[in-house]
DNA sequence: CCAGACGTTGTT
DNA sequence: GTCTGG
DNA sequence: CCAGACGTTGTT
DNA sequence: GTCTGG
């Protein structure tokens, strides 16, 4: 699976568009994204994620971000197969649902990846009456059960790819979901 | 009708 | 500036 | 999203 | 494939 959806319409098996992301409140309608919304909806898993946090024009900070208990993710995805009319060949490619950040996110993006429950895998991945689509799970995932951490720049760069790539920048401190906000 | 868009993030 | 790979 | 490439001829 | 703007 190639991440960025190629809707099955595409003429040359290429979106000309960005498609690496879908936005929860316009997958619904858009032409790119709603059949897929209703008819194949997919898990991304993923132990962790990077976002990069932007305090000023030039200063760009990646941030790691992982489960509490270091568990897996499971991103809300969409995918799509798109067939070569030449070859027959199938190009299966697949994107991931955006929506508001959380209290732990929002300090470093205004936006974050769809997070689904477990209790959520199943109803999210079965074929659902058209008239009642899951469209209330595309929440923002609870922002005490993550954590979030200064990474070194190295993940910029799509050639890099290793452990290091997550180890905290040295003398930070973890960054946690304010405890306050509930008094 | 036809041609062109169909998207996100972030930035302005 | 724009495209590509990840 | 990000960073990095973005080209040809001719040679291996 | 389907919608929108012209």
């Amino acid at each position: 699976m190639r991440w960025g959806l190629v809707p099955f319409w595409s003429k040359d098996g290429k979106a000309s568009f960005s498609t690496i992301n879908a936005k929860s409140e316009t997958v619904a309608t858009s032409p790119a994204f709603r059949e897929a919304w209703k008819q194949r909806r997919c898990l991304v898993p993923a132990d962790w994620f990077y976002e990069w946090q932007k305090p000023d024009e030039k200063t760009k900070q990646p941030f790691a971000i992982a489960n509490k208990d270091d568990g897996m993710f499971a991103f809300a995805g969409l995918w799509e197969s798109w067939k070569d009319r030449a070859t027959g060949q199938k190009l299966r490619t697949f994107t991931i649902l955006t929506t508001d950040p959380n209290e732990l996110m929002e300090p470093i993006h205004n936006r974050m990846p769809v997070i689904l429950h477990r209790r959520d895998y199943e109803r999210w991945l079965a074929p659902s009456d058209p008239t009642n689509l899951p469209i209330d799970l595309l929440r923002p995932y609870p922002a005490d059960e993550m954590k979030a951490w200064k990474v070194g720049k190295a993940v910029g760069n799509t050639r890099n790819n290793d452990p290091s790539l997550i180890e905290p920048l040295r003398d930070e401190e973890e960054v946690t979901a304010p405890l306050t906000l509930f008094g």
